[in-house]
DNA sequence: TAATTATCAGACAAATAGGTCTTCTATTCC
DNA sequence: GGAATAGAAGACCTATTTGTCTGATAATTA
């Protein structure tokens, strides 16, 4: 696990937001939930903080919800995962040593310092427009998520 | 976290076994875990899984205690973290979707993919007795622990 | 035999993560 | 205004991880 679970639904549900073609719609949580597979009151604390950091926007009352709060282009999923792990989630040293660093490395820190710059260039290259687009053209997919939702109810 | 606590209490033990110069002594678990900053039974347990997968040979009575079942050019961090959090540590998908593959990835099923492998490199590339050479040029070290241990004395 | 040390089984507690629910307030529609 | 719908806040529960401890057994040394 390298994200917290609700960092995995933060991101899906911005991932989902961003895939829809009316980008100034409110989205209910209630619906956003069940399309995403999170439980309903768990993702409503999440979007509220994603709404609280700039993220998201929300809007109360009948044909309310959250929609992005920033054009496709200006959001990143590093953003979404700032706001619900923080941004030092991969800071700390792989054998839990408190003063590793350059000048006083742990056994595998130069290799850890690569891969935190490539778990940083993953969540933070593309922006939304360009994950969404690789959705429209098939190249990536996020079907996941209803193959995932049907597994749980198979058996009822 | 990449690793679970466990996880890093095993791979340090095992580091400071490499680290001996008798590497046919065997360690009490009590004398390990003070000097790797474990609590003692949680590292007790550690180490009974790693016996069990044979990667520490135990021994009663006294004088007895844990050493390296195997030279230390045939022992990788990869082989600690097998014991403890599992091999599939690192398979489950960046945003958790169960049917997420090459075949139906997700947004960003690819960099995973790359970060994964690079992640396996730090853990199996070098062996203990590379790791060791570094260690003894200076190159990294292990004083880490010690450092670790005199903070939370420091106040009393 | 006495002391030492690991092994094993298991109870238990504390901390954290994950998840659920209720109540309250704000907004909007009619 | 009143109903309906939404988020906000916070209590609360559950599961997992981490950590602590006890008691019994086994092996080994001296």
């Amino acid at each position: 696990m390298i994200l917290s679970k609700a960092c995995e639904y933060g991101i899906r549900v911005v991932l989902l937001l961003a895939a829809e073609d009316d980008p100034d719609t409110y989205h209910p949580v209630r619906m956003l939930a069940e399309r995403c597979g999170s439980p309903q009151y768990f993702l409503s604390k999440i979007c509220g903080k994603l709404t609280r950091d700039g993220i998201l926007t929300s809007y109360k009352g009948p044909n309310g919800g959250v929609a992005l709060s920033r054009p496709l282009d200006e959001i990143t999923l590093m953003h979404v995962v700032e706001s619900i792990d923080g941004r030092d989630r991969f800071d700390p040293c792989v054998l839990g040593l408190e003063p590793c660093s350059s000048t006083m490395p742990c056994p595998v820190h130069e290799e850890w310092t690569g891969i935190k710059t490539a778990i940083l260039s993953m969540l933070e290259k593309r922006n939304l427009k360009a994950l969404v687009e690789d959705l429209a053209t098939g190249k990536t997919t996020l079907k996941l998520l209803f193959a995932e939702q049907s597994v749980p109810t198979a058996g009822e």
